[in-house]
DNA sequence: CGCGCGCTTGATCAGCATCAATTCGCGTGG
DNA sequence: CCACGCGAATTGATGCTGATCAAGCGCGCG
């Protein structure tokens, strides 16, 4: 594996070669992570953050009863908790879901890096602010859509987020979610996702079975999840047409 | 009204009053808008950003059949697009709700400041994250609690963050929302958010009428809307105990 | 003074939760 | 090698939360 493949995601494909570089040498060896992981609980202090390198981790938030609310989806190239940089806590607390392997970043490293390059502490803010759009999609689905809308709308969202890392083979991509833990990001039970994916199964529109997810009708996906991508700034990201702060 | 006022919230507290007065030198006149204005478009270029000075101003998206979601609401003090300064567009509707005073700043400005002044931008940072945080918090909401304890936690957030920019007195403060902008945000019907109300009235907890609320039972609301303020890092963003980047 | 918007209340309906039971796949140990 | 155990998937029956439909009320404003 190309050791600069974590650092593409998140618009960091626009950093010169050098600072990308610069920003890997930062890192930490790459951990291994179990599946069902917390590797960090909400409300602790942090001093270092993480980058997901392989696999899938998600933010959470639990409620009185002990039922978890998933609140973002991690795939590899995104930070997790960088705002636990500026924060030094989180209000969430971080999960993997199924075996995943991360990079974590000491935050005295990311000061000395965002103190003397400008356009990496801009990097890492414009990460935050995709974080925040995304967290907005979130916000929509759960509130505007129903199961199988929000159902729809997420198997687009992450399928237009793997693809902009390479990790999505034209319309189909691994996901080691079980249906319970869809269901937690989905605001649905367990026995209601399978339902869901019964029957976006049997209306031809996709499959997700073992793990791995196969979009069969994106087109109709994308129309039944009311979906638009605009929110994830693809070609903003991948394509530098004008380059903030800079020429 | 004290001309700096409309400077402080979301942790600008801790700039210097050189920065602060910088910042507010780069601002625009207040500008008054109307009730129900829309003040930007979802997917519109944008070259400024805007500060609320006085009322309130929420982000909102549409569905399929022209039913809004809001995605966030916003009081004095901050900023509600200033994703746009880095990303170009935006992925909501900017929306007054009620008559509201707005700054805006020009990005260009902005990113003057920024590149001379990196705890400026740096504080930008911070504010974006308090916001990704906020949704956070609305995301939990809304998958997790119900019709009243949406409510409860909505208003327990309002509180805290207007009892931050001191516009809240003691238990009461003024939010010229109709039942049926509460239900946008709840994800409620407006029938249903009466009923709500109703019954949170009825049990002492608040009332909300004539475009003001006032929280009668604190601890019972926070009980009631799984309430924890610890994502608004108030203590965090008023007491400067450790400064990034600086002594 | 009447029109419209927001608030209020009642009746019915639908989406999804909940409860319950069975099956399947897979790793583990006898 | 097979019995066992456990988590995940699947399916059925029933109930609750909140939507929808409908109607009346209060009040500010043109």
């Amino acid at each position: 594996m190309n050791s600069s493949k974590f650092l593409t995601g998140r618009g960091r494909e626009r950093l010169t070669l050098e600072e990308q570089t610069l920003l890997e040498d930062s890192s930490s060896d790459v951990q291994t992570v179990k599946a069902r992981e917390t590797l960090v609980r909400r409300g602790e202090p942090v001093c270092s953050s993480m980058l997901v390198v392989d696999g899938f981790v998600c933010r959470s938030a639990d409620d009185h009863r002990g039922q978890r609310q998933m609140v973002s989806l991690h795939i590899p190239g995104d930070f997790v908790d960088l705002d636990g940089f500026k924060l030094k806590r989180l209000d969430y607390n971080v999960v993997a879901i199924g075996a995943a392997k991360v990079t974590t970043y000491n935050h005295d490293a990311l000061a000395d890096l965002s103190e003397h390059r400008p356009r990496l502490a801009e990097s890492f803010w414009l990460s935050s602010l995709l974080d925040a759009a995304i967290h907005r999609a979130w916000i929509f689905r759960l509130g505007r859509l129903e199961a199988e809308g929000r159902t729809a709308h997420l198997f687009c969202e992450l399928h237009a987020r793997l693809e902009m890392v390479g990790l999505a083979q034209s319309a189909s991509f691994a996901l080691p979610l079980t249906q319970i833990d869809l269901g937690a990001a989905l605001n649905l039970t367990g026995v209601h996702t399978n339902r869901v994916l019964r029957s976006l199964r049997e209306r031809g529109l996709l499959t997700f079975q073992n793990r791995k997810v196969e979009i069969h009708d994106q087109k109709a996906l994308a129309q039944l999840g009311e979906f638009d991508p605009a929110y994830l700034y693809a070609t903003d990201l991948i394509t530098p047409s004008r380059r903030p702060l800079d020429g």
